[in-house]
DNA sequence: CATGAATGAGTTTTCATTCAT
DNA sequence: TATGAATGAAAACTCATTCAT
């Protein structure tokens, strides 16, 4: 009954591409599903051979966005390194993200997820911030972080990631190497001891 | 035809508050008008002698919250302070002004307004930011702040602070004195010079 | 949320008279209701402000129409008078109401309604059936009547009944005065001990 | 074009015999070709190879019921017995048949079939029906029946038949071996002289 | 003026049928 | 020949907006 087994993956793909277009500019409510059907150029009847409902759609678009870009968070972020090299590496990651994926990040921030998202969508974006959480938790312990608190060291600095993410999407300013070297050492003296 | 002029201004502003309860919590698109209506305690049609359509009220509703949020921000913030001690009082007035009126910042910060958003709306937006980011522009011509660009600056305060209500609003921490504290520390360090 | 509570008693009517023609014709899965609003000549949403589903339609009409027929059959029985005069009343009473209301039997009986009745419809229906039930009882008690259980004695009767209901409306017979009595002989020949 | 013949007899009764546990159970507005395509472990397309169409398949079901119900009717009916011999033959014939293929009588009598009938099947049905209503003729003309056409002493019976596997269908009673008994000598009462 | 019942265009979703494989 | 993925027309239902009262 419910289709969630892909008989062709790359359709399934183009619908998941179409949808994050769309609810990226418009968001969930906003966005209707022969939209969808059409930007993917499938009909509006194969989309629910895919998903069983809109809901089911945006579930699966939104745990495909978090684990893509928390996968591409700690991307080659040698354990090896300073902590100071780590934030580093971590702040290039997510913005290189965004550069190569600014609707991933447009769907997940820009939008409010609490009225569709369902428990299993709630644990994948759990399990994809754990890595990171326990990344600041050890850093803080050693000393080398203010002891503020993991989760409040997370708000802090993807906060801010986030807020210039949607300064430079309104046009308010540009995220070039100096903004982002600046932000980033900016960030560094906010959460280092 | 036009009836942007109210005739009876406690009408208007329960139809405004209803709507923000409703657009704060499901969002413009997932709000129906007659739902609004009727937690405004009018009619249908009465709403639509106070704003033309569904979206010249999200545009007046905008409008009002952001010019609220803003005047909020510099309340009794004395320019004859040091910039430390305006810091301190404007990060204190962002938090006071979310327990007294967390849906107004639910509102303006939790949901995405471009597809419905008018020019009037975002010339009001840009005004309500002016005095913030010409104090940040003149602190950082003095010296005082980072010479990252007012823009900057704000996207990273502003970013952090969306960061916090978000993580709270979600439950991962709570805005204890201390968190309020540690995190306007923090980020006086990361824009001080 | 759920608007059973009828405004205009004159719309709900309508509504109910040309979902009757149509489930009676069509059965409920047939009729698309739209149809059932433009023969009731209102809009297609207003009848979801009466109904607040095709279901719900369904099982409103199907209440209407067992508690008319089942009224109609006792109507004017004079419990003073014997069971062969009562049964003899029963029966044209039956089939007077097939001649004024053909379209109430027809959606009654010509269809299946299991797939959308309700547990309130399903009471309702008992409750219908129990004077005429309670009646057969006592006759059989009396030695009047075979003893074969009321419910079989009702099943066949009101077989026949449908029976006939169901080969006039296909044009095998015509239910002529003649014929009426015929058959209420003959059945009280079947049920009387 | 049409391929009415078929070339691989099993899977065509496959897909009768699927459709008549659904039409049976939901009717045949409410049920999906591709559920009986399953439910007939045949591809959705391979089903169109056999019928036409929906339509086709259920009229090609109908008169396949039809004769199937009115052979076995008068099946072992030995012409040369009494015609109170035959009667209780036949009831016990249409009882077994029940008993048997209780699907085949849910499906040709608790339904309405007149929204998809086609000329062909009307034909069958009257054809089916014929050997029963010429030997009611007979009966009558010879005295032994009620002369109270054989259409209506038809309508009698079977409406009574029907009446009691409803009532059986819906749990008001059981069709035990006496109920049966009891039946058939109440409606040789009615029918005989 | 205020109302809320009425509406029809728009929404999500289903399904009879086709056709590329 | 058999398949089942694909489809678009149509289903049930919602909602922004209007207008008679």
């Amino acid at each position: 009954m419910a289709p969630m087994a892909a008989p062709d993956a790359s359709k399934r793909d183009a619908i998941l591409d179409a949808a994050l277009a769309l609810f990226a500019e418009r968001g969930f409510h906003g966005t209707a599903v022969p939209l969808v059907a059409e930007k993917a150029k499938v009909g509006a009847g194969t989309l629910y051979r895919y998903f069983a409902s809109k809901e089911a759609l945006a579930n699966a678009l939104f745990q495909r966005s978090k684990i893509a870009f928390s996968s591409a968070v700690l991307k080659d972020v040698d354990p090896g390194c300073s902590l100071r090299e780590m934030f580093r590496k971590t702040w290039r990651n997510m913005l290189a993200f965004h550069k190569l994926q600014p609707l991933v990040l447009a769907f997940l921030e820009l939008h409010h997820h609490r009225s569709y998202l369902d428990q299993q969508s709630l644990l994948v974006e759990q399990r994809a911030l754990g890595p990171i959480r326990d990344l600041l938790a050890a850093a803080q312990k050693s000393g080398v972080l203010k002891p503020i608190g993991p989760e409040v060291c997370m708000a802090l600095v993807f906060g801010a990631f986030v807020g210039l993410l949607r300064a430079a999407h309104e046009g308010f300013l540009s995220l070039t190497p100096k903004v982002i070297d600046d932000t980033e050492a900016a960030l560094w003296e906010a959460i280092s001891a």
